[in-house]
RNA sequence: GCGCUGGUGGUUUAGUGGCUAUGACUGAGGCCUUCCAAGCCUCAAACCCGGGUUCGAAUCCCGGUCGGCGCACCA
């Protein structure tokens, strides 16, 4: 069994995760999230909202999951996400049908399956693999569509990605932070892509959900203003030329960014900002590093785009946050589609004086002359240089018809006027973190075994070997841990049971995530406890009836503590959250 | 999607064309027990789905499905 065998055996058997319809066969790509799962999940995207809405103050935004064609028409999700295949009908090889053709025709692209299969058919064109005959093309997009109302409907698509939300909500957006750059708008929520084939669990999912965050600058200022929080952050960068020379550096963001390695602050203090979420989940720092995109796999309109990946056993690296510049492309696509302008007016620090070039066309003279032409070739001469319309006759060309038009039917000056802002398309800066992935990763990164001492047995049977036993431990932070402390009376006594239910009582009210247990030997329930990751467990003897104190046990070292019932609930927060050392949690034991 | 390979209690396993289908672990109840999966008793729980061959299929054959691996795909 490998880790990954481990870590999937573990999670159905406890209740973390497990492929989705079991009861029906199952289906490949959906995983249900079970009781200590999907808290496991929600605790992971709590931290994320602490750090990216609460302390960035990227509010967080709802949007539908599935969109109208419209949408990822102007993304380019229904051009791009989608291409037609053919298949051998031998040896079962994929290809792209319009690639088949693309050297006896210019518009391969642009055929439709059943006029490239007339293609193939009509040119004998076999499989480039084996020569075996080939099958119909079909059209396969990664995209689940389906129809939105009754009848044929109107396209609608589930959403690839949660991005799109938040562009198309730029304007209400940009008005909500009142038009001022930078402004950030984060999402959380699943996303679908009808993956070919699904595989390796948790790590390729048709329905997957994503943390998103767009986050909107001024792209003649990509400087970051909290810069100096990261400047000296060590990160593990894989970047182009380190991808040629098959080395990855260990280097300050503030280095990276003056060496040119990362394309600019803003950048670099989201991918910073990346490792620390990482870091703060329990992605252990040296199985993580950034992957710069090389040139020909980043996407033509990105500047610089960097993959957080994280080293599995059974995987390698595997990647789970893209953090790209986009640029404007997103809104220059959207503004396009939608024939609306998409822009924030900035102010500049001081009004320039600018002198325009002001082309007045007499239309009173121009109508009578050109009549319904009369605005076209206004239009034109509008656009005209100084030079061309001081000429003795001025020749206009509206549709390659031209038109003369004479020098006394347009008037034109200099005027000087005063600037102080203007029309900026944002670039988009996007980290987005798949969820599913990192929360794998953490479990696979928290999954140790070790050798522990049995426990002698007494009488003279000694039938089993004492020596040693396997403890299974999920070291998962206590932060993210599903169950954050378990209560355990030492016998099941109710004289025990009730004081530790009252116990129970008083940590639920602190808020935190509470297990009872009284099932089985202490040491039985212990171990049950570590292999769910619970990091601190309590125990009521005898004793806590007459010192009013209990033990707790710490997780990793199986170290114990005495401390009073009184304040419990407090100091076990304060273990949780960071805020105290186990060994200033009492008396040791 | 293609090829190879597998699918038995919650988990992990044994096994065979034919009794009531193993065992371990886990789980539930009880006895015992004052801190790390101890012991004893009792109980619960399974042959991936469909079709075929056969007197009889969980076992053989075909198809599907799910998992693993390889190929392809991964904006």
């Amino acid at each position: 069994m490998d880790k990954y065998e481990k870590v999937i055996e573990l999670a159905k058997r406890r209740g973390f995760l497990w492929n989705s319809f079991e009861l029906y066969g199952g289906a490949a790509g959906f995983y249900d999230y079970g009781p200590l799962g999907s808290t496991l999940k929600r605790r992971i995207e709590h931290i994320w909202r602490e750090l990216y809405i609460i302390h960035e103050g990227f509010m967080e935004i709802e949007t539908p999951t599935i969109g109208i064609e419209e949408v990822f028409v102007a993304s380019g999700h229904v051009s791009g996400f989608s291409d037609p295949l053919c298949e051998c009908r031998k040896c079962g090889e994929a290809f792209r049908a319009d690639h088949l053709v693309d050297n006896m025709i210019d518009v391969a692209d642009a055929l439709s399956n059943t006029e490239l299969d007339i293609l193939i058919k009509d040119n004998d064109i076999k499989c480039p693999e084996c020569g075996g005959d080939l099958g119909d093309a079909y059209e396969f997009n990664l995209m689940f569509r389906t129809a939105i109302g009754p009848g044929s409907g109107r396209a609608g698509y589930m959403r690839p990605e949660t991005a799109q939300g938040m562009f198309i909500n730029f304007q209400r957006l940009s008005k909500f932070y009142r038009d001022k750059l930078p402004f950030g708008v984060t999402q959380i929520g699943k996303s679908y892509r009808n993956e070919i084939s699904p595989r390796q669990g948790v790590i390729r999912l048709r329905e997957f959900t994503q943390a998103e965050a767009e986050i909107f600058i001024n792209p003649h200022n990509k400087t970051h203003p909290n810069f100096e929080r990261f400047s000296g952050t060590l990160v593990n960068l894989y970047s182009e030329d380190g991808q040629e020379r098959g080395t990855i550096e260990q280097i300050t963001i503030g280095d990276a960014v003056k060496q040119g390695i990362i394309a600019h602050e803003y950048l670099a203090y989201h991918i910073a900002l990346t490792n620390h979420f990482l870091w703060r989940v329990g992605i252990s720092p040296d199985h993580l590093r950034f992957r710069q995109h090389k040139k020909d796999e980043m996407a033509h309109y990105a500047i610089d785009c960097w993959d957080a990946e994280i080293e599995t056993d059974r995987f390698g690296w595997i990647e789970v946050v893209g953090i790209a510049d986009r640029t404007d492309y997103d809104l220059n696509a959207h503004a396009k589609t939608s024939k609306t302008e998409l822009y924030v007016y900035i102010e500049y620090d001081e009004p320039k004086m600018v002198t325009n070039f002001v082309v007045k066309p007499d239309m009173g003279k121009l109508g009578p002359a050109f009549k319904g032409k009369a605005k076209s070739v206004a239009n034109v001469l509008k656009d005209m240089t100084r030079e061309e319309l001081e000429q003795d006759v001025i020749k206009v060309i509206v549709n390659g018809e031209e038109f003369i038009v004479s020098p006394d039917l347009v008037k034109f000056t200099e005027e000087r006027v005063k600037v102080s802002g203007e029309n900026v398309v944002p670039h988009v800066i996007e980290p987005s973190f798949g969820i599913d992935r990192i929360l794998y990763c953490t479990m696979e990164h928290a999954f140790n075994e070790e050798m522990v001492a049995a426990q002698e047995e007494t009488g003279s049977n000694k039938s089993k070997d004492p020596k040693k036993e396997k403890r299974i431990i999920f070291k998962l932070k206590s932060e993210i841990a599903p169950v954050q402390v378990a209560v355990l009376p030492l016998m099941t006594k109710s004289e025990l049971i009730e004081p530790a239910n009252k116990i129970v009582a008083v940590i639920r009210d602190r808020g935190l995530l509470v297990s009872y247990d009284d099932s089985g030997t202490i040491g039985r329930r212990y171990r049950r406890n570590d292999e769910i990751g619970t990091p601190y467990s309590i125990t009521i003897d005898y004793e806590s009836l007459d010192d009013k104190s209990v033990t707790i046990r710490d997780r990793d070292s199986m170290d114990q503590v005495r401390t009073p019932i009184e304040n419990i609930g407090n100091l076990i927060y304060e273990l949780v959250y960071g805020e105290r050392e186990f060994k200033n949690a009492g008396v040791p034991v």
